[in-house]
DNA sequence: TGTACATCAGTGAACGCGCGTTCACTGATGTAC
DNA sequence: TGTACATCAGTGAACGCGCGTTCACTGATGTAC
């Protein structure tokens, strides 16, 4: 109960939340790299060793902006799935996507942080994991919720997999449950296609090249649906 | 004529190439962020003022870099291509997806400066775009070659293309010549696919996923061309 | 309810570091006659 | 071939800035009796 807490416990928690909205703030104007201790400190009128008093250091500040990025996105694509029907499979896959989508665009920083290039001298702890896949689990439930209507039928060829692709193809069963090898592969495709597309877009790849990007990138999804084999 | 420069400017272009070369190694070393002109010119044995002579400041370094690093991989992606039988267009693309992804693995800073977050208050002058579409030239003629040859016929469904779409395409097909339109977004898929799957690698998201990501990376690029309509 | 002590938040100065860029200057290389 | 002048490369000091982190200290909040 919230008001077991002391004045000061309640003062705590308060200011742990604002000097990583500060942060947050920060990161999204001027990136990771741009990020500090220091900056945040002076933004909320303190000085800067007091920031100490809340994070151990810069890296711990930045490990929990990662952790609250890697929910946002898992938030944003969860409630987008729930928000489709649960048989339409192939709406909830384009839901995701354009809720994955936007959501980088409005957080471009965030998103590179999350996905982007390796923050230098950064070294994640395996805290941020179980936050990282909660965007995953939902890609893999729509496949395998789709599988297990019957209504899965990746079209084309499927070449030979290889003896170690299988393994890997088993672990990776434990988000996508009970699909064949060959569904594994194209949810492989559509979920590295999903965030290609995204780098691809923020990062300045389609510069001069696609100016419709929304247009582009709906019609784009739709594809990877028809090729994962959701019906439409 | 080589013979026909003064000393001074042989010795000028000697230096100027051996700063690049420097350059590049810290590059390699620590990262876009981590590159400065001091520690180029302190291993260079030089003033740091010095290196103001060869460039007006770190920014030009940074896009030098930037253009030696697009031809690096362009011109690894032409070799991969030249060195596949003209016909074999299923070969060609594997040959460039590993041509890339090899590239990738051997200079992982450079590839996160090309392909990675952009780097914080840097803006890519227009001149890095020729060299930045060389090896996307090669794919473009991949697709074309086999178009051309008759034998490229995409499976699966094919969702309506949005008006907005075909005027983006039709400008992607300066690079592809010749497709139709569903051809054009198999190679967007593939090539946001091809990019996607190597950012993800280098960037730490297949960590404790796949582990034997040559063969994953080798099968799901086969399942890429299958998707192109590429016949194997 | 009041007092004595322990815990904690916040301060401000300091350490030690690195950076990009400018500027007046020296000395060597190239050029024109 | 030799001299006078212009061009250029490189120096070293300086400007002005920012950073993460540590430390001894003050004063307020909480706790135990």
């Amino acid at each position: 109960m919230s008001s077991s807490l002391t004045a000061r416990e309640r003062v705590r928690a308060e200011l742990t939340r604002e000097i990583v909205d500060v942060a947050r703030r920060q990161l999204a104007v001027d990136g990771a790299s741009g990020l500090s201790l220091r900056a945040v400190a002076r933004e909320m009128g303190m000085a800067s060793s007091a920031i100490y008093r809340y994070f151990p250091s810069r890296d711990d500040l930045l490990t929990t902006l990662i952790i609250d990025g890697y929910n946002a996105i898992g938030e944003v694509v969860e409630n987008a799935d729930a928000a489709v029907p649960r048989t339409d499979h192939a709406g909830r896959w384009l839901a995701v996507c354009h809720a994955v989508r936007d959501w980088a665009l409005a957080h471009p920083h965030e998103y590179a942080l999350l996905y982007g290039s390796p923050v230098p001298g950064y070294r994640a702890p395996q805290d941020t994991v179980p936050a990282a896949v909660r965007d995953t689990v939902v890609y893999g439930r729509i496949v395998s919720d789709a599988h297990r209507a019957g209504a899965l039928n990746p079209p084309g060829e499927h070449p030979p997999v290889p003896p170690s692709f299988h393994e890997d193809a088993a672990r990776l069963r434990e988000l996508i449950p009970g699909v064949p090898d060959n569904v594994v592969v194209r949810g492989l495709i559509a979920w590295t296609g999903l965030f290609g597309w995204i780098s691809f877009e923020l990062f300045g790849q389609f510069n001069n090249a696609i100016l419709d990007r929304t247009a582009a990138f709906e019609h784009t999804m739709r594809c990877h649906a028809a090729i994962l084999g959701l019906p439409a």
